[in-house]
DNA sequence: TTGTATATTTCATATATATGAATTACACTA
DNA sequence: TAGTGTAATTCATATATATGAAATATACAA
C-alpha cells in the first residue's frame, strides 16, 4: 500500500475492485482470501459497506455484492468528461488498428493517470497498470494535456513544480516546455521516444474538450521503433478516431 | 453516521457522494464544510483518495474531483443486475403516468434497499431516501422480491429472521408468510396498504430475473386511498413497463 | 441427536487515525 | 517588496481501528 494512505480507504476500494474484477457474489472468507485481510478487519469492513448502501448481503448464502448505488456514485462522470460519444468504441476501433498499447489518461496534480489501458497484441508491448501515474511535464500524454490549457496555468503549473523539487535534473525548463506546447498546439498531436519509459514511443492527443478544464488524453504507445516506423498512419487514424468522437451525437 | 460503522468507509462514500450532488471540482475547505468534516482529517482522506486513484487534483486551483475510475467501479453492474433494458427510462414512464413515487430496490439481509427513488409529484407524496432500506417480510417489495426465490430459501430466511428477533411481534409468521408469496406468485405483483409506512400503499412487480439471486424490484407507492383507487391502471401499466423491458433488445 | 469442520463473533491489546491548536506556505494587493 | 488574509501542513494527544487468539454459532454428515 502506499505510505501515507488511510488503511481503511485502500480497503474500501480494495473490496470494490475484487468485485469489479470477479463479477460474482463472494464470502467474507473469500474476500479475506483475495485481499489477504485478517478475518475480523473485514468483517467489520464488510458491515460497515452494508450499513452504508454499497455491499448487499445475501442472508442464506452469505454472500456480499455491491448494490447499484456504487454505479450512482460514477455513472454521471463520462457525460462530463467524455462527452457524448462512446469513447472505449474508439479506443478498441484504434487498438484493432494499430495492435499497440491504447491508453486513456487524465490529469492529477503533477502527473497524468491511467484511467484505460488496453494492452498492445505485439510480443513487446507497452505494459501499463490502470491507476498508475506519469509526469505531466516530460511524457507525451502530458505535453498533449497542458497544451490544452492556457499559458498563464502552465507556468504556474511549472513554477509550482519547480517549488516542490530538490533535485536539479527533475526541474521543469520553462522554456523547453513552452516550445514543446507551441509544437503540440500546431501539429495536434505529440510525439515522445525514449523518455520516462525505456525504449518507449507514444503518440498523444487530447479529447474533445470536456465540460470541465480536465481534457483527458488518447495515447498510442509501444516499442519505439514501430512507433516511429508506424507513425504517419497512427497519427492518421488517430486524428480520424478523434474526430469523430467529438461529431457524435447524443445516443 | 450509524453506529458501528467504520469512520473513514462512511467518509470515503461522502466525498463521492458530495461530487455526485455537486458534479463540480471543489475546495478542500469546501468539502470540509459541505461534509462538516476537521480540516486536517479531510486533507489526510483526500490526499489518500489521490493516491489511489480515484479522486483527481488539479494543482492550480487545488480543486478535487473523482477520476474516471470510479465509474469503472460501478459501471458493470447494471448488466449482470438489470439486463440490457433501459430501466431508468422504464422508471421515468412509470412516474410519468401515475405522478406517483416510484422506487428501485434491491434485496440487502433481510431489507430491501432503495436504490432509486423518484418523488410523486402529488403535494401528499410517500418520501424514501434513496439508500433507505425497509424489512423485506412486511412489505409489498420485499414480498415482490421473496416472491422470486425458492420456497426453501424463503423458509431459511425466515428461521434466520426469527432467530435473530427478540420481539414477539417482529417474528415472521411462515404460514402467512406463504399464502402472500402464493398471491404474488399468482398475481405477478404485490399489494400493501398501511402496513410498515403509515398511510401508505405500494404497488410492487420483480423485475425480469437478474444474472444473480439478486432479483431488483419496482414499486409504485403513495397515499393509500390514491394507490387503491387508481390501482387498476396502475397494475396494467407496471406490466406493461416491466414486460418491455424484459424484451428489450440490447442497444 | 451428536460430532465435526468451518464460519462468525468477541475481546484485550497494539497500531492507526482524528482532532484542534499552532505553525508555515501561498496568493493577492498596496 | 512588504503586509494581510486564507489555505495547507505539522504535531501532540485522544479516539478509532486492526489484529490474532479464543469462544460461539452454524451447517452438514453419520
Amino acid at each position: 500500500m502506499p505510505k501515507d494512505v488511510i488503511k481503511s480507504a485502500d480497503r474500501v476500494f480494495g473490496v470494490l475492485e475484487l468485485f469489479r474484477d470477479q463479477q460474482a457474489p463472494l464470502t467474507a472468507t473469500e474476500i479475506c482470501k483475495y485481499l489477504s485481510y485478517p478475518k475480523s478487519s473485514a468483517d467489520a469492513l464488510l458491515k460497515s459497506l452494508v450499513s452504508l448502501g454499497y455491499l448487499t448481503l445475501d442472508s442464506n448464502t452469505m454472500r456480499y455484492f455491491p448494490s447499484l448505488r456504487v454505479t450512482q456514485l460514477g455513472e454521471w462522470l463520462p457525460r462530463l468528461l467524455l462527452g457524448e460519444g462512446d469513447t472505449l468504441s474508439m479506443l478498441d476501433e484504434l487498438h484493432k488498428f494499430t495492435g499497440e498499447t491504447i491508453t486513456l489518461c487524465m490529469p492529477n496534480g503533477l502527473a497524468m493517470q491511467f484511467i484505460t489501458v488496453i494492452p498492445g497484441t505485439f510480443p513487446i508491448s507497452l505494459t501499463i497498470r490502470e491507476g498508475q501515474t506519469i509526469p505531466i511535464f516530460a511524457t507525451a500524454v502530458g505535453i498533449a494535456q497542458l497544451a490544452t490549457r492556457s499559458t498563464e496555468d502552465i507556468q504556474k503549473l511549472a513554477q509550482r513544480a519547480n517549488r516542490r523539487t530538490t533535485r536539479t535534473d527533475e526541474r521543469v525548463d520553462i522554456d523547453v516546455l513552452k516550445a514543446e506546447i507551441e509544437t503540440a498546439r500546431s501539429n495536434g498531436y505529440v510525439e515522445a521516444y525514449d523518455r520516462v519509459l525505456t525504449d518507449t514511443g507514444a503518440i498523444a492527443m487530447a479529447l474533445p474538450m470536456s465540460q470541465l478544464d480536465r481534457t483527458l488524453v488518447v495515447a498510442v504507445g509501444g516499442l519505439s521503433e514501430r512507433i516511429k516506423t508506424n507513425r504517419t498512419q497512427i497519427i492518421q487514424k488517430m486524428r480520424q478516431a478523434v474526430w469523430q468522437l467529438g461529431h457524435s451525437e447524443a445516443s
